[in-house]
DNA sequence: CTGCACGCCGATGCGCACGTCCACGGTGGT
DNA sequence: ACCACCGTGGACGTGCGCATCGGCGTGCAG
């Protein structure tokens, strides 16, 4: 009844609980992130990882099981990417940068799982809405606390701007994913940083000289 | 093939056609942004429009159609207040103001059709993909035409800057619906177009006095 | 008054994809 | 070398939702 202690890789076949259920993963992953929830069938799940059906349900109990999996890995690295971020420093306009390189650090290394988190199709489904909306709810809390801190901004106004900042960083990665990277990823931060830094800079005053 | 000039409004069964399809709009229009693209059933959009499938079919020759039909309007109607908004003045800073109060007063306004825009769910199908990245290219194309010109930054540095701007713009007005409008409309675009300047303003030297 | 034409409704077909069963082949123990 | 076992794979049932066909009530012309 314990747990078989095999630690060989008989290849093809069989292979160890853990390492099949990264396999799964990782196919899964891909599918997903190619087709969509919708479009993406268990079928080709299977398929994609060289098993068969009946495998993938032994690893997981349904198809949504399997998307909230993967999901909530995405979304708890970018959560904790973001926190990292901020208490690298106490230097607010590097933590800026280092928050907006955050956001295409990952659009650029894992082209793949960050289409789960900004674009998903599953937004009706109450339990994925719920972990995407933890993300930019998270980290622009965790954003608006120093903004707070800083600029003795009231909190929703705090959390307003974090969010718009947050906000930028997602649209503006994906964008420059998108148009191939035209810029290298620290011009673009450099540029988008610059951005957000001196629009929240010297915030507390609320009208500005001219 | 001339529109019938019926004004005459045969209530309950019988509508004139222009009216009939009016309806299903509304309808289509309710059910689309209630339960998303997927879960949306064309039975329940018959049902909610008071008719029944087939006077569905008879005037739209399929769901994605009628779908893209919907989507059509939105996104032109964001498009267009955006130029608009751009036009309206010649003064930056209130160009940027206006510009964020296009998305807010369309969130708030119709908090229907802008999930169709910022929270579909058929973003692998390429029509839809097509017509959803329209909306941030054109708009952002637009501002980034005004940037390019008043700080003679890139082309690809103006389209990302103002891709961020219009990305701000969408994330900040969505948010801020999302948390019950705590504020006011005009905080909150004062606050975000406030931001968006502040970033904007001084660009063409990328060091600012303190 | 009666026959007709028109358009709407309830009931149906079809395809697809999730989630499960029966027969097979390899592996380890004796 | 034989046998028992377990995991694999192909085939299947089921439910759902898009898209379509025969009956019917209504209004009009003769």
């Amino acid at each position: 009844m314990s747990d078989t202690p095999i630690q060989d890789r008989p290849r093809g076949g069989r292979l160890p609980r853990s390492a099949r259920r990264a396999q799964l993963f990782d196919a899964a992953l891909e599918v997903f992130v190619a087709n969509g929830y919708h479009a993406a069938a268990m079928d080709d799940i299977a398929e994609r990882a060289g098993v068969s059906k009946p495998v993938l349900y032994q690893h997981f109990p349904g198809k949504l099981e399997l998307y909230l999996a993967l999901l909530d890995t995405s979304c708890d690295q970018v959560i904790e990417s973001v926190r990292a971020a901020l208490a690298s420093t106490e230097d607010n306009k590097e933590r800026v940068r280092a928050t907006m390189d955050v956001f295409f650090s990952y659009v650029n290394d894992s082209q793949a799982a960050f289409r789960l988190v900004f674009e998903s199709d599953v937004m009706n489904e109450p339990a994925v809405r719920s972990r995407v909306d933890r993300v930019t709810s998270e980290t622009a809390s965790a954003v608006a606390e120093v903004i707070a801190e800083d600029t003795g901004l009231a909190p929703v106004a705090s959390e307003l701007l974090a969010t718009s900042l947050v906000g930028m960083g997602q649209v503006a990665a994906r964008s420059w994913l998108d148009n191939g990277s035209a810029l290298t990823k620290d011009e673009a931060v450099a540029l988008v940083s610059g951005l957000s830094w001196r629009g929240i800079r010297g915030f507390p005053r609320t009208d500005d000289p001219s």
